[in-house]
RNA sequence: GGCGGUGUAGCUCAGUCGGUCAGAGCAUACGGCUCAUAUCCGUAGUGUCCGGGGUUCGAAACCCUGCACCGCCA
């Protein structure tokens, strides 16, 4: 029988901002995506990666003083470190600067030019540098830029242009006619509400005076690829296209992972490029919401809000894996925070989960030496529903799991995982223990959970893999979770009787509230509980005035050396600086009117190092530089005597 | 401005085709067990199913309308 394949993408992520919890969603959920159909036994390709030109890296690379490609190399770097922290399996990492991806999209434009789909034309227009687009009047907020608050500049082009509106009826048509392609359907119903109105070509080309940073067009070395035409073949040309093998074996069953922020490009300007240039589109574009925080929603222009690498390692790459799984219906968008994290923690990993395991393993060790006992006695009415949950849940599972369901699915899984703890109150083996007539039915008892413990730790691999190998491994099944297989690995009964079982840590410790309230260096303060005091209510009133040492530590205080300074266009007041903290960091301060930029580059300053990152005048500031304010002087705080950057004050 | 979505227990949300659908989980209270990570199991609530009309024998569900929030487009 020949294999499934399946071949799953994330997008490539722009290197102008590190990887935040936006981003990791993205790429858990393909990750989990990908690791089921391994499980199911399919052949898989997982891709992810990163697009680094244009515009915005440009000017970025100025501001930290490094060409291009040095930045890009940087954060392309960050996205590469993190995926292996969270347990992403991706099989390859693709940049837009790579020799290969660069080839491909050259091919590309030249067959679409070829073929008569990219013409040349002038266009005249008002052009926000940020967006990297031209703007209409209407859409223009007082003359400026929506997003970047800024007033946009007149500009008049020639460009190459790709001719989509050729493609619109067929689009339309194939959207119409193949219901899953765009999922869930509410993104697929706006791709159409879009398509009613009449398609506009798509402008592909910057000339190089003023964009050199990208991929010169094969036909006219006087221009670069504008930013999709080259991101979006990252898809095919990291396959080999288009002569490659993977291609052939992959490109058919592709299916893309994305958040609904960049919906538009790949549910429009990607399957007509890919028409143009006489491939089928993907099979799926999966799209889902956004996370929101205290802070609003996430997106790419927004920066960090949360930064999965800070709470991934506190509380466990599998539990933070978990609360996205589970907390975000895929589709909508879905609250983060810390609290709820805990929350889920505890309740289904810590006493759900954990504890099933804990009182499992427990038990095999006292009633049976920590061996693997024999179904010892025929099953009851008890076994057999317990039986017969695994079965549903399994049943659940597979279906939901192709719709990316995830939150369902886990749903499922837990039903069972509570089914099997009400199964240990019912049996109560303590009890049988204690009459030895009793054996062959303590052994049938610990073995049923053994087997639904094994069961439960194969359908969570996907999300948890390192959970579920630590389960295996102490139920004496040593494979790594990339190798399971449904088929066998999810067998029932398998378990070898009189094969050690080792009890080992708790898989997922409790937090406890106290700990959560120190490991939080970030947190608004929580409400007060009404009952207990773990939570220490600031009693209302005469308190309010004062803090605790607990939370002056969480402002973290650092000092810095200005490395380069300059005036926000557009502001009297604020200064852009580029201050060393050990790491460097932008940082918008708002003293143009008693500094000056030149005489502010080599001073010593103190910066809140952890303060919310903010847009301010389109510029991003990521920290705060402290200041004194007397009247009309205004000065900087500093220090006795120079320092070196990146200490902490305290 | 146009189109679409959402509004259900303190919180997060399920509710398929109008007919035990007024639900689950968490949180809360009480009871039980003791194998287990003070975990687990059971019981108990509270709801103007956003407001107002309408269709129907019957509506949380369908229609109209108002309000709030969100998204896409202009």
């Amino acid at each position: 029988m020949p294999m499934d394949r399946f071949y799953i993408t994330t997008p490539i992520y722009y290197v102008n901002a590190e990887p935040h919890i936006g981003h990791a969603y993205t790429t858990i959920a393909a990750d989990v995506m990908n690791r089921f159909q391994r499980l199911m036994g399919s052949e898989t390709f997982f891709l992810t990666g990163t697009d680094e030109h244009g515009d915005k890296i440009v000017q970025a690379a100025e501001a930290a003083g490094v060409d291009p490609k040095s930045y890009a190399d940087r954060i392309s770097a960050m996205f590469r470190e993190t995926w292996p922290k969270l347990n992403v399996s991706h099989d390859r990492f693709i940049r837009t600067t790579d020799p290969e991806h660069m080839k491909a999209v050259q091919h590309i434009l030249q067959k679409v030019h070829d073929s008569g789909d990219i013409y040349f034309s002038t266009y005249k227009g008002l052009y926000c540098v940020g967006c990297e687009r031209f703007y209409t009047e209407k859409e223009l907020v007082e003359g400026k830029c929506p997003d970047h608050d800024r007033e946009p500049v007149e500009r008049e082009e020639a460009n190459y242009f790709f001719r989509m509106s050729r493609y619109q009826d067929w689009l339309r048509d194939h959207i119409q006619s193949h219901p899953d392609c765009i999922r869930p359907e509410r993104y697929r119903n706006e791709v159409l509400s879009f398509l009613k109105d009449p398609l506009e070509d798509l402008c592909i080309s910057r000339p190089k005076e003023r964009l050199s940073w990208g991929i010169p067009l094969p036909f006219d070395d006087r221009y670069v690829t504008y930013v999709w035409f080259d991101a979006l073949i990252n898809y095919v040309s990291a396959l080999g296209y288009p002569d490659g093998p993977l291609f052939h074996q992959f490109w058919p069953v592709a299916q893309h992972t994305i958040a609904k922020d960049i919906l538009k490009p790949h549910g429009i300007y990607w399957p007509t490029m890919a028409r143009a240039a006489g491939f089928p589109p993907f099979r799926h574009l999966n799209v889902h919401g956004y996370w929101r925080t205290e802070e609003g929603k996430m997106s790419k222009s927004h920066g960090t809000v949360v930064r999965p690498l800070d709470l991934a390692p506190l509380y466990g790459v599998d539990a933070f894996r978990y609360f996205l799984m589970r907390e975000m219906v895929f589709g909508l968008d879905a609250n983060f925070s810390e609290e709820a994290l805990v929350q889920r923690l505890n309740s289904d990993l810590a006493n759900d989960l954990g504890n099933l395991f804990s009182r499992t393993t427990g038990m095999t060790d006292r009633y049976f030496q920590g061996k693997i006992p024999p179904f010892g006695s025929e099953p009851d009415e008890q076994d057999r529903s317990l039986m017969a949950r695994m079965e549903s849940t399994l049943d659940q599972w597979r279906t939901e799991m192709p719709r990316l369901a995830f939150h369902k699915t886990l749903m499922a899984v837990w039903e069972c995982i509570n089914a099997a703890n009400k199964y240990v109150d019912q049996a109560a083996p303590w009890t049988l223990a204690k009459d030895p007539g009793q054996l062959p039915r303590l052994q049938t008892v610990l073995r049923m959970l053994l087997e639904i413990n094994k069961g439960v730790a194969v359908l969570i691999s996907p999300f948890m893999p390192e959970t579920s190998e630590k389960m295996l491994q102490r139920l004496g099944m040593d494979k790594k979770a990339l190798d399971l297989r449904l088929e066998e690995d999810g067998k029932w009964g398998t378990l070898e009787a009189g094969s050690p079982v080792h009890k080992g840590e708790a898989l997922f410790p409790r937090i406890q509230k106290e700990e959560q309230k120190k490991d939080k260096p970030s947190k608004t303060p929580a409400k007060p509980k009404p009952s207990g005091n773990a939570f220490e209510k600031p009693s209302a009133g005469e308190e309010a005035q004062s803090i605790s040492l607990d939370l002056f530590k969480q402002v973290d205080l650092r000092t810095g050396i200005v490395k380069e300074a300059e005036r926000v266009p557009g502001s009297d007041r604020l200064l852009r600086l580029l201050v060393d903290m050990g790491e460097e960091r932008q940082v918008v301060a708002g003293i143009a009117q008693t500094h000056s930029p030149e005489d502010l580059v080599g001073r010593q300053v103190i910066v809140v190092a952890n303060l919310k990152r903010a847009k301010i005048m389109g510029v991003e500031s990521q920290g705060m530089v402290l200041a004194v304010r007397d009247g009309d002087t205004l000065q900087l705080v500093t220090t006795e005597s120079p320092l070196s950057p990146g200490l902490k004050v305290s």
